[in-house]
DNA sequence: GATGAAAATCAGAATGT
DNA sequence: ACATTCTGATTTTCATC
């Protein structure tokens, strides 16, 4: 891994809040040049630590408003059954994210759903026996009082 | 709430993953023009639909490799207490998202942070009784297997 | 070798009809 | 839907530290 120095991740605080900045308003800001400020996102690009410049939209608004947090327990792992599990949850588009996690669970993940009925559909489906799910545990936000993207540096 | 049409649904699908397409290629892909997809775009965004558009960055190689679930319980709760702390949350980069959820806990915060220390430091700051907070419970995240911020439309 | 300034070129967005 | 205009990104060059 490559140290961030000061302008590195001024750029980068700068662009998780708004990746249309004009390089000329981000080397004002990163006290720099235009033509430092190219080289540097480049150069981030290139190592993988800027990943991509995406549109964030209102999951309310879009029709999602149900957030759930789901604490999933397999059966007996072994790798194979966990891998299996992280890939079908990849390809599930209720799934925002997933994670191995220690503990009484063996997986945590964040679904997004228009309704409860498409919850309990998904859950019937993904979640049964037949797919080495041996408990569930479903947790519903009431609201969302923060969601952020960026990560300040 | 506005209902979104097949093109829409199209733009928002298509920027949620690259939020710097080319309006040329977004009106190829959803089989329209070039102005139309301008409009719209507008639109989504004057509607709040479309939040804006932001770089994402890889937490690992940003330096901010451990991810934590937290569940948290308040003193008695009245809105005062609520409030505030979901205003506290608010203002603390480590927490990336704080939910109100339903049943033992009153919210569930996803936090980044570099370290062990710097985890172990936060809650001693945050957490504390005279933040009114009566329970804490951190889930660590061993492995990020999917992590989405597009909303399949 | 990395930086900053300048100039030329190009792509895409914005605007007007 | 088309043509024009404008903004900003891209590329190159060059001088400098």
């Amino acid at each position: 891994m490559r140290e961030l120095d000061r302008i590195d991740r001024g750029i980068l605080n700068i662009l998780q809040e708004d990746a249309s900045t004009p390089l000329r308003e981000i080397a004002e800001r990163v006290h720099s040049s235009v033509a430092t400020c190219q080289r540097r996102i480049e150069k981030l690009r290139a190592d993988g630590v800027l990943v991509k410049a995406v549109a964030l939209v209102d999951r309310v608004l879009a029709g999602r408003p149900l957030t759930v947090f789901v604490s999933i327990e397999l059966e007996k792992q072994n790798t194979d059954i966990l891998k299996q599990f992280e890939q079908r949850m990849r390809l599930q588009p209720e799934v925002m994210s997933c994670y191995e996690v220690a503990g009484e669970f063996d997986f945590h993940l964040i679904v997004t759903v228009e309704s409860m009925e498409e919850y309990s559909l998904f859950t019937r489906r993904e979640f049964t026996s037949h797919h080495n799910v041996t408990n569930v545990k479903s947790l519903f936000a009431m609201n969302c009082s923060k969601f952020e993207t960026k990560l300040t540096l």
